[in-house]
RNA sequence: GGUGCGGUAGCUCAGUCGGUAGAGCAAAGGACUGAAAAUCCUUGUGUCGGCGGUUCGAUCCCGCCCCACACCA
């Protein structure tokens, strides 16, 4: 039996990574796995850039429409989800295509995450609710009398870092740092790397007009359709948070486009 | 034409009781093992509108000029 091969196909937003996931996939009649952090949910769809729903016929993409805005969707849950599919495209096929747009994603894909117990969502829960309410200085005291090896080793500045670790040390008793073994996983497969690259002006003038034909193609609609959920995780998304910030009446539609412009960027 | 208020970093502005200046945003680089389109870190020389004057020394005080805005004619 041949090797199976994973080829992972990365790049900055609007290289071009769908058309040429695209051509690949029929270059080799197999499917793709978006690896895109937002494509995957079903209500988000001209802000995100998805593949139209005529590329979505010609090649079967896993991981796009895959879940709502009301699920949790984080890491773990896409390696599981990424590794399945995989399994499932090797049983009628030697290579797949993934289509990268979320290096984190992309990184549990391949190298595979280390175990951390599931965190209850009432200890989430609390740890966020004092944060909210007694700020970064609580934090700090607080991981210093429950993780001093997070203290002394960890991101003391990254307060999304220091809920992790905290939410992971009284759920587990454990350092989140102790959970780090620093080994990867070893997948059964050989895994290829093809990295597109453009021109900064090229890529720039790409982003600037990808976001015009968003506007064009109703994006200003859709985002208002979704303003009741934006304090959703799957809503702290580019194009979308920046309208929602203009129906509050904070910027102006125009100064909101170019947000969404700048923010595309990064 | 008169009066007032301004002209300082790519942008918005702060400041220097006279000793050549600093925030936010942007930009660039970087970190990051379950929120990652998230979060965090690092990086600031710019004729301080122009020309003169006063002064050891002017971006700061004085004079003239240019430009912007507002109001009055």
């Amino acid at each position: 039996m041949r090797k199976k091969t994973c080829i992972i196909i990365s790049g900055a937003t609007a290289v071009g990574k769908t058309s040429y996931g695209i051509e690949l996939a029929e270059k080799h009649r197999t499917q793709i796995i978006s690896a895109d952090s937002r494509q995957c949910y079903k209500e988000l769809n001209i802000g995100v850039a998805k593949p139209t729903s005529e590329q979505l016929a010609r090649v079967r993409h896993f991981f796009v429409n895959s879940h709502s805005i009301h699920e949790e969707v984080n890491t773990k849950i896409f390696e599981h989800y990424a590794l399945g599919a995989v399994n499932e495209i090797f049983h009628s096929n030697d290579v797949a295509i993934i289509v990268g747009g979320t290096g984190l994603y992309v990184n549990a894909f391949s190298h595979g995450l280390d175990e951390i117990p599931q965190v209850s969502y009432s200890v989430r829960k609390e740890v966020d609710e004092m944060y909210r309410n007694d700020g970064i200085g609580w934090l700090r005291e607080k991981i210093r009398q429950e993780d001093p090896l997070y203290f002394e080793n960890g991101e003391m500045e990254n307060p999304r870092r220091m809920l992790r670790a905290l939410e992971v040390k009284l759920e587990t008793g454990k350092s989140i740092l102790d959970f780090h073994s620093g080994k990867k996983s070893k997948r059964n497969f050989e895994i290829t790397k093809i990295k597109l690259e453009l021109p900064r002006n090229t890529l720039y003038e790409r982003i600037n007009s990808r976001v015009d034909v968003m506007m064009e193609n109703g994006l200003l609609e859709e985002a208002r359709s979704l303003f009741q959920f934006r304090h959703l995780n799957a809503l702290q998304t580019v194009g979308y948070k920046e309208l929602f910030d203009h129906f509050l009446g904070n910027t102006s539609l125009d100064e909101a486009v170019s947000q969404i412009k700048k923010n595309t960027r990064n």
